[in-house]
DNA sequence: CGTTCTTTTGATGATGCTCAACTGGGGTGG
DNA sequence: CCACCCCAGTTGAGCATCATCAAAAGAACG
């Protein structure tokens, strides 16, 4: 099904994805390394592909071949319970990786959908992994998000198992905060990508939860909030809320 | 200030691993491996080493060199809050791989102690980094435990986001069974390794809920309780209950 | 056989859920 | 252009679940 041109033209670099060229690739599975090995990279990084706001990437029980990184635009992976009701396991930015928890079973675990008109590029596991004979530094790499996937969802539990709805949701925004800032853009001012039903679906919490923190946060003089704009108007004490050491009566 | 023991001993290979020769190669990262490369991998497989109970294998902050493979015996891994409670992340048993959410920073992220008289054995992951170029079954299987460890990961954010303290614990109980049997023991018939408290701060509950808990079903002939053993009466209805069709009122 | 730790059980209360009503913004069609 | 609708979000009241506090009972260990 892939897009298959050949590298030279000019204006095929518009679908077929490029990790050299990309904003992304010090975040990214390229991150550490050189011109010949990113081009190696190149080689077997499949198309570019649009993925339209609320549309699925891919969705819980498909068949496994590619991973996904993200290009541009936001994501939510989420399982639906025995009960009927989603559990969002996360919120993916641009430079994440999609689709890790599909290798043990060669089938996803999960739905993928853009909450917003989204870019991804196509990595076929298969190839990638043939790519790890010959790049060490790409397989250490690869290892390290895996790992980094597993140690962000080891801090979900903590944040779902031990903290109270209030520490939650400052965790929530201190941890946005600093993946914004990472990007190279504004740490305390940002669009929240997805509604309140799917924060509290991240959260373990309902959506009415979700409201009456923010008014009384922003009551508190802590954020700034205009429908999905939100400010951090004192991020040392929402970091210390996150931390447990701080309350808000 | 990890726990380190001496390697100086009388017959070195009585204690140097082999995987070949271990009862868990079926299950352990030596799965499907042929006779030559199980053997290539028993080259870089350090010593074993025995962890009385309640000592740490390793703790958080600990400088990463090995993975360990659970030999014999259980463990759990868990993080300090902010606010200073534990929080298990997991209990593992025979057969599983402890401390790959250390790759990411070359440092642990938890704390791993010994449940009861334990064994592992010690996997330098440089020289398994350097082992996986000539054997790409190796590696593929490595991929699958590592990604198996983010489903696993996942499930319990479901659990703790999602599920009431009934179903939390069906779930528990559930999930050991299957393991055991996997293992080759009695799905029915086992020993909680841990304590009251430790499952508690596993399912995001408190000592006395846990107690309650075990009181409850066993008032409704679900489950059999006699200390820390444990037999399932009823594996159907606790199924049913953990996947939240069932109720226990 | 006493000491200590773990577990059980009971009484009370707070946190966050449920149910319900209301608000406001954005889009659509008359 | 305005009326209307629809959906997301907000706010309020009452309640259920589970945490907290307290005390007793039971196991484990020297």
């Amino acid at each position: 099904m892939a897009i298959v041109l050949p590298i030279t033209t000019i204006n095929v670099s518009a679908l077929k994805a490029s990790c050299s060229a990309c904003s992304m690739h010090q975040l990214c599975l390229p991150m550490g390394l050189g011109e010949s090995d990113i081009h190696k990279l190149d080689q077997i990084i499949g198309r570019r592909r649009k993925v339209p706001k609320d549309t699925l990437l891919y969705r819980m029980d498909d068949p496994f071949t590619n991973l996904y990184a993200i290009r541009l635009g936001h994501f939510k992976t989420y399982q639906v319970s025995p009960s009927g009701d989603q559990l969002v396991t996360g919120f993916q930015m641009a430079g994440e990786l999609l689709g890790m928890d599909a290798i043990s079973t060669d089938r996803h675990h999960c739905d993928a959908m853009a909450l917003e008109d989204s870019e991804v590029c196509e990595i076929p596991f298969a190839r990638l992994e043939e790519l790890f004979g010959t790049i060490p530094a790409l397989l250490h790499h690869f290892h390290r998000m895996m790992s980094q996937e597993i140690t962000r969802e080891q801090s979900v539990m903590l944040l779902l198992g031990n903290m109270r709805a209030e520490q939650r949701f400052a965790a929530f925004l201190v941890n946005l905060s600093s993946r914004y800032a990472e990007r190279g853009y504004s740490p305390a001012i940002f669009q929240l990508r997805m509604s309140r039903e799917e924060i509290g679906n991240y959260l373990g919490l309902t959506i009415e939860s979700i409201s009456r923190l923010l008014s009384r946060l922003k009551k508190q003089g802590l954020i700034r909030v205009a429908n999905r704009e939100i400010e951090l108007l004192d991020p040392i004490r929402l970091r210390a809320m996150a931390a447990g050491t701080e309350f808000c009566d």
